[in-house]
DNA sequence: ACTCGCCATGAAAACGTTTACGTTTGCGCC
DNA sequence: GGCGCAAACGTAAACGTTTTCATGGCGAGT
């Protein structure tokens, strides 16, 4: 009929009631005759009619929407982050915006202003935000959960993973299993994981295998730098036991390096990495990794922020750890015949796309 | 100072202007002095004071916002085409809402009607939608562009992958490489792409095979079918000298049931999937597949849809078809020691997290 | 010097809701 | 039958913008 789509003006009319009931009747609020809410919710579902949520946000001062700020959308563990906090808002009827790709601190800043009466609250993970940043560009009281981050704020909470202990375990079991001389692949410099790991491997070291020289290659997670960190580390007069990588990625690219230079993996030369992306049960023989729920990480964060919405939450700001679990493969020489029947169930859910 | 964020009458007050002026000076409308101009952006600045974008979107009718409309988020499928939306729309200043994970055709429409006035435009990717849907959910003018969707419509336009033939074009080369017998294992019912792809397998069987039985296995996409197709093949009386899964993971799943078996990929049974995911290069051997650039096709159907947004626009509905490559890799035997050093270069992008 | 027109500016309407508040209605009870 | 009270319902304000339209001032052209 219109052109234009109906409002909550013409439902009225059209069921000769005021706005206002319409509008209690749509949003439940009590207040209204059964035989009335009989005919709005006729009248509004004959005009096809939906609230614009503009209007709506406008006057409530609530969108039933947060914002995720991501440095990126690249890789599994984006993915996965993505995902839990997915799902999680979704339970609890939120929407999701997302805003990825920022370079720097200025781009995390737009996206952050963007944002702006937009959402209900935020999540985010970005190696540029820190205290004074917050300060400068969030919105006063707008709640907000930072991920992987080292700053300590008594106004949001933080949610980490515990990389360094993961790493001294992962560390620690290599040198149990009879390899001393540990080499360490580095993640990106300012990544506060890669530092984590780094800080856990040197600890690790220095409890299981005092006096041994720690061997240290700068990589920056991807495969590329982990294939040139092992082909400077088989270029060494000393060649290490075994290598950690800081994750997955930079491991596979040992890996395959190793495989190019004939060094037999466990053999002669051991392997682990970080993260446990789905790649790292795949390839041959299987990585030794450390496992962190990433999804689990982006659906606590969205259930801590979810738990700010409400004006009476009190709790105060902390900052929180999420354990990881050490994940023995075939490339650490862990399990025998590793390399055959990699039917570990990854985790069961009805079967999608890829 | 006050609790509340400036509002646009705080600035103006402030700045000693009316309300009017400040809009314009930081909307950019001409028509202002620079002398108050700068009088204004240093009030703004110093206020902290960022527009309210429900405000906004309400009378000016545009939110910058698409949404996305996707089954779920697992997996690099919808990781890359996410990823591939994302960067288009930040490129043109656009947001992001995505909502996933929507089960059946009610969730779907429920996931279409939360965006009303929450997006300019939308993306969908649904095997629940068809026209009849969209009638009903859609709001009447919202601009909309379907992905992987059989249906046709003079009013949203389609981006399909071109399944069939990428399926066509590797059942081809498995015959033409010696295999006569290739069994297929299907993808999901009801999935578009699953469908184009078993009848791509069936032209090329009845073309270059002539009169050789088909072979047919049902398989839902996850890995755990691939597996149990696999298991099902080789306990017929008269195996296949080649297995086609409908994607890679099936195609895992058969690897690893052929290595669990003692069957040699590809010297007893040659192997090809669809999609060309990540692990694919790094299985043993490497998988043969079909590539789709899934970070293409987000990219392209949000520029169709930006091109929507723009009242002007008149470019009439269309079923476009983005085509794929054949990637030859060792699991059919096309290039020998295919197993070592698998350093195609994936993309070239800066280090990300995984 | 007067007028014309343009440009900067301001006042106010409009967007579509929710909700506080006021009004009507119906009903039981004295 | 009148009174009071609660439930149902309506009116209108408010949310924070953008944008149209009116107004004032000022320079240029005659």
């Amino acid at each position: 009929m219109t052109t234009k789509s109906a409002t909550i003006r013409d439902v009225a009319r059209e069921a000769k009631v005021s706005v206002a009931s319409v509008s209690r009747v749509l949003n439940g609020t009590g207040g209204v005759t059964p035989a009335t809410q009989k005919i709005v919710r006729e009248v509004a579902a004959r005009l096809h009619y939906v609230p614009d949520n503009a209007a709506r946000s406008l006057i409530t001062g609530r969108t039933n929407t947060i914002g995720a700020v991501l440095p990126d959308l690249y890789g599994e563990f984006f993915s996965e982050l993505i995902r839990g906090i997915d799902l999680a808002a979704r339970a609890r009827g939120l929407h999701l915006l997302v805003s990825s790709s920022h370079d720097g601190v200025e781009d995390a800043a737009a996206a952050v202003r963007a944002m702006r009466g937009r959402v209900d609250g935020m999540l985010i993970l970005s190696e540029y935000v820190d205290a004074a940043f917050l300060e400068e560009n969030l919105p006063e009281k707008l709640p907000a959960v930072l991920l992987d981050s080292p700053v300590k704020s008594e106004r949001y909470p933080v949610l980490n993973i515990d990389s360094r202990a993961g790493a001294v375990a992962i560390v620690r079991h290599l040198i149990e299993t009879g390899r001393q001389h540990v080499a360490f692949i580095t993640g990106p410099k300012n990544n506060f994981d890669a530092q984590q790991r780094e800080k856990g491997y040197r600890a690790a070291m220095a409890k299981h295998a005092p006096g041994v020289p720690l061997a240290i290659v700068a990589g920056d997670f991807s495969e590329e730098s982990g294939y040139r960190a092992a082909r400077e580390l088989l270029a060494r007069k000393e060649r290490p036991q075994a290598v950690f990588a800081a994750n997955d990625m930079m491991a596979i690219g040992c890996l395959y390096a190793f495989k190019e230079a004939g060094v037999d993996v466990p053999g002669d030369i051991a392997l682990a990495g970080f993260d446990d992306i789905l790649i790292a049960r795949y390839v041959t023989p299987p990585l030794s990794t450390v496992q962190v729920r990433i999804a689990d990480l982006g659906r606590i964060a969205l259930e801590r922020l979810a738990a700010m919405l409400d004006p009476a939450d009190k709790t105060p700001a902390s900052v929180q750890t999420l354990g990881c679990d050490v994940v023995i493969r075939g490339s650490c020489g862990g399990k025998p015949g590793a390399d055959a029947a990699p039917r570990e169930p990854r985790r069961s859910r009805r079967p999608s796309r890829t």
